[in-house]
RNA sequence: CGGGGUGUAGCGCAGCUUGGUAGCGCACCUGGUUUGGGACCAGGGGGUCGCAGGUUCAAAUCCUGUCGCCCCGACCA
């Protein structure tokens, strides 16, 4: 039983400065969270509550799919993190630290590296697997840009567990358990959610779903389809390459012609339509973008009603560094002219040329001519310039074909929750993690890497479930399900204890307002600000006999006589303790 | 890292243009009244005005520098 009277508590009236997004508004109103630097929060008694129970029922489901709850330090030596290379990938993200002798630490983001050295200390036999390992720990990110409250910090709680399996069958079924387990947990959470396809490319590995709480506060942006179950994050959607045309020959020849004060595709989208006999809109336009990877210059062509996602193409190509062109750049490069490049005999000059998939062989474009002013009409695919290598870089945009089956897509923002990893071998290798087989000769192991943002998570149910007056929690993670709001001169604070005592013996947590001299108003406010399922108002009707039980959520009121209030609470339940 | 904003009591803010005893609301303390929708009256405590220089008889206010924080972007399992 939570006592408002001594609870370590204060509500704020009004909203802090610094917060934009309700679930930050509300948590520090609420008194959940404070805040000591960007991205660092206390929890506090009803904060910890709440996490304490998104924790046990993570912990139950995943004890329950058989997986194994261990805990590892924070603070990790830096040579786990030299040998797979993360201590320079990581880059700035890393938060890094020196010991008194000198020596270099880090704050782990994730912990692959030692999960991987654990299993290979201890297992030695392919009779030691398949083995689930997790943790809920605190990891430690130093984010460019922490934001939203605990919506990403810098130092935040997450659940982490690591398959070890003899081969992809293994991988492949600890990959799909996690995968029920997740269902389970969010589920049972409250959080609405979405599966949907993720990048796998940058970590070598074969599958990757992420978990995503559709919110319009979210980072992250999914296409869903509205005719099949196709779900995907925007930088995993792989386009349905069109087919080839039969060849070039169906078209003219290319023209170059004389496009003045034409830079972009919006003015020479213009300028083609009015000084020229042609008929032609930004799609049928190539953009090129030149980019810098690692100091080489490389030609990106994806059509000209589209962006290029850089994001998705650092992962495509994976450079140590990417970077757009600038003045001085093509100042070094005087084949490539601002405004007006083209790939028209880059390919095979040292210039390599990357492409979306929609700039099909044989397909013909309006291109730069690589000359000031100018630019060409018909330049055909594999006729009049070549494409090094086709990946996917381009913007999604709403209304894009479902590469299965071609109807619309739609894009809505998300908080990516959870993700699950089928690694591979790349940390087993790394470490050399071999076991013994039957036949006796060591096979590698094959691991899957799979997380769920716990405080993250928190964030994500305050700011899927609130209204205007405050926070609205499910039964299963709420601090406490019923909050008892005793109002009155006479003996409510007691017959709201007794209740209180009454639903806690039945196993159901209880919070009471038993401050005396607060006002009915203030308590009401708090009550609707905190958020529990269930309040009881012990107050002006007690005379009769009677206390009122209200929905939180729907706002459903009832009244019941004093003695039913404790069982008739416990039948509206949809949970028990 | 780029753009915008901001720093005055625990929280939310005014004061700065035009230099002259640091204010308001909430919260807090004391006493009294009040008790079904953020009560009222009276009294009270609490601030090196982010920091450092400078100008001036005098700086929250003007000048220079610096640091922090927030938002947008870049970045980011």
């Amino acid at each position: 039983m939570l006592r408002l009277s001594t609870l370590f508590l204060k509500t704020l009236r009004e909203d802090p400065a610094d917060a934009e997004v309700p679930s930050h508004r509300l948590l520090v109103r609420g008194g959940y969270i404070r805040r000591w630097a960007p991205g660092v929060y206390s929890l506090l008694p009803l904060g910890q509550a709440v996490v304490d129970n998104v924790s046990r029922v993570i912990i139950e489901e995943m004890n329950a799919m058989g997986g194994q709850q261990v805990t590892f330090p924070a603070l990790l030596p830096r040579e786990y993190y030299e040998t797979t290379g993360r201590w320079t990938e990581y880059g700035d993200t890393l938060f890094r630290l020196k010991d008194r002798r000198g020596n270099d630490f880090l704050l782990g983001p994730t912990h692959e590296e030692l999960f991987t050295l654990l299993v290979k200390d201890l297992c030695s036999s392919y009779k030691d697997l398949p083995v689930v390992l997790y943790q809920i720990q605190t990891k430690y990110r130093d984010e460019a840009r922490p934001r939203s409250g605990i919506l990403r910090g810098r130092e935040f709680l997450m659940k982490d567990s690591y398959s070890f399996d003899l081969n992809d069958e293994g991988l492949a079924h600890n990959y799909q358990l996690h995968r029920d387990a997740y269902v389970k947990i969010f589920t049972r959470l409250g959080i609405d959610f979405r599966i949907v396809s993720a990048m796998s490319g940058a970590m070598g590995g074969s599958q990757s779903e992420e978990f995503l709480a559709p919110s319009p506060v979210g980072e992250d942006t999914f296409v869903t389809c509205t005719s099949c179950d196709y779900a995907a994050n925007v930088e995993a959607v792989q386009v349905a390459p069109p087919a080839p045309s039969a060849s070039g020959s169906s078209h003219p020849d290319m023209r170059k012609l004389h496009t003045p004060d034409a830079p972009g595709i919006a003015a020479l989208v213009a300028h083609l339509n009015d000084a020229y006999p042609l008929n032609v809109s930004a799609k049928d336009l190539l953009k090129n973008i030149a980019f810098k990877a690692d100091g080489q210059p490389i030609l990106v062509l994806v059509p000209g009603d589209r962006e290029v996602d850089a994001e998705r193409l650092a992962a495509a190509i994976a450079p140590a560094k990417l970077d757009l062109f600038e003045e001085e750049d093509f100042a070094k490069f005087p084949a490539l002219v601002k405004g007006y490049i083209s790939a028209i005999g880059m390919s095979g000059h040292g210039i390599k040329v990357y492409a979306d998939p929609r700039i099909a062989a044989g397909s013909a474009w309006a291109t730069g001519a690589n000359e000031y002013e100018h630019h060409v009409v018909d330049a055909v695919v594999g006729r009049d310039f070549m494409v090094d290598e086709y990946i996917e870089v381009a913007t999604v945009a709403e209304g894009d074909p479902c590469p299965r089956c071609s109807s619309p897509l739609t894009l809505d923002r998300a908080i990516e929750i959870g993700h699950i990893f089928q690694l591979g071998r790349k940390y087993a290798d790394a470490f050399g993690l071999d076991v013994l087989g039957p036949d006796g000769k060591p096979a590698r192991v094959t691991m899957g890497s799979y997380g769920i943002g716990v405080t993250r998570a928190v964030a994500v149910l305050a700011e899927q479930l609130h209204d205007d007056l405050g926070l609205v929690w499910p039964e299963e993670v709420a601090p406490a399900k019923v909050h008892l709001v005793a109002t009155g001169k006479e003996n409510q604070i007691e017959v709201a204890l007794d209740i209180a005592r009454q639903l806690e013996a039945s196993g159901v947590s209880t919070l009471v307002d038993d401050r005396p001299s607060v006002s009915p108003g203030v308590k009401f406010k708090d009550a609707e600000l905190l958020g529990m399922p269930w309040v009881i108002v012990v107050g002006k009707n007690l005379a009769d006999g009677v206390v009122e039980i209200r929905n939180r959520r729907t706002g459903d009121s009832q009244t019941i006589p004093v003695a039913d209030a404790a069982t008739t609470l416990v039948g509206l339940l949809t949970t028990r303790a």
